[in-house]
DNA sequence: GGATGTGAACGACTTCACAGCG
DNA sequence: CGCTGTGAAGTCGTTCACATCC
């Protein structure tokens, strides 16, 4: 009985999804900089305003994270920023390896706001041989052969890719069994994954496609 | 009266929804793939299978397209990549800027998926003199200051913003004043622009953060 | 047989509206 | 009074199932 009790209460504490969590990293970027400001609550109006939402739709997704809230008043900020963090999984770090070191690598590794979120770059890794053993931002480019090593030794569980497409899916397949859990993929490949294996990709030409897209919409109405 | 009917008409023929267009995009890398290797016809399961999606949802969103499609056939790869094309608004050229000439505007650049899609790139701008009069890839670093002769010169109507996120406002407002109607803006911030400008927004961290998010969840059932 | 195209059922997400609280 | 938290209603998108056609 105290069993039924028990899984009424699981039932109960909704997870956010994938709709939700996506904004949730939006918010999180708002509240960094409201915290910066010295700012000590929002609203969910502000953050709707902000970010061009509704506010229940804020307060619904923040309602996941099973948060505090001021009624009254609105939320404090670095309590809301841990809460979403908690929500998110990023309250902790994560390592990553990098595959493909190109200028698209460049650009990510001298990106600071990887490390501000706590994703930690502990491996590069090229196929080409003239760029084994260069420095990129305190690390060296080392051979695909020492994946496997890297990935088990560093506890790594997170992957970028940036790689041209006719290499992804052979790079994918020896992260994946380098013990990789998810990979964030630039490359413009349609990439076969275990289902085990989480997958985002970002491909730049599709999303020019879908700007052209909502300007092409935009001239109608 | 007539009135009505055409009003009933319109209201019947249903644009693809954005969750459409996007997968609309996918469709086509797959099919371009398929022309390439001289590949006839599809049938939906074939394209829902190569993605993991079902295919009847490949079928509405294609029906979307009021296209063709013979029952017990399939489709034929060539005319389908063109409606898809003019559906998604990319049967045309899209003539773009890009500003702020860093590691990312190189990978940009250097990527010759836009090209293939239509998307040229018309003009490289930058706000620091060390830059300016670069050469790119085939064009040449210009100042801020010539933006808006450029932008209505070409007549481009897109811009791909790759600027640190303190000046991605200044830049965007700077865009807007051109008379650019879409931007695809990879700075982390977030921007304000009118109603009539579309944005969309790549952001590296959240990317990453919804990768490391889906990990987690995944840990757990 | 093998696919398409599509209403209808279903499910997920969003907005509404308001009770409750500081 | 202002703002949160949340059922209820509504909207949007996906899946099902089947009539239809080659």
């Amino acid at each position: 009985m105290s069993r039924t009790d028990k899984e009424i209460d699981e039932a109960t504490d909704a997870k956010p999804s994938r709709a939700s969590a996506a904004r949730l990293s939006l918010y999180l970027r708002c509240l960094e900089n409201w915290r910066r400001a010295g700012q000590a609550t929002v609203s969910s109006g502000n953050i709707a305003e902000t970010l061009g939402l509704s506010d229940a739709q804020v307060r619904k997704d923040i309602g996941y994270l099973g948060s505090p809230g001021q009624p009254g008043v609105g939320y404090k900020v670095p309590e809301l920023i841990r809460a979403i963090r908690e929500g998110l999984g990023i309250n902790r770090e994560w390592r990553t390896v990098l595959v493909g070191v190109g200028n698209l690598a460049r650009a990510l590794l001298r990106y600071q706001g990887f490390r501000e979120q706590g994703f930690e770059i502990v491996g590069l890794f090229d196929a080409d041989p003239q760029k084994l053993g260069l420095r990129v931002d305190g690390l060296t480019v080392q051979p695909m052969s020492a994946l496997p090593a890297v990935v088990a030794g560093a506890d790594a569980e997170l992957a970028l890719m940036t790689v041209p497409a006719e290499a992804a899916q052979d790079v994918a397949d020896a992260l994946v069994a380098s013990g990789v859990r998810g990979i964030l993929n630039f490359a413009p490949a349609v990439l076969r994954l275990p289902s085990k294996v989480r997958l985002v990709n970002v491909d730049l030409a599709i999303q020019l496609e879908q700007l052209a897209f909502q300007v092409q919409l935009g001239n109608i109405p």
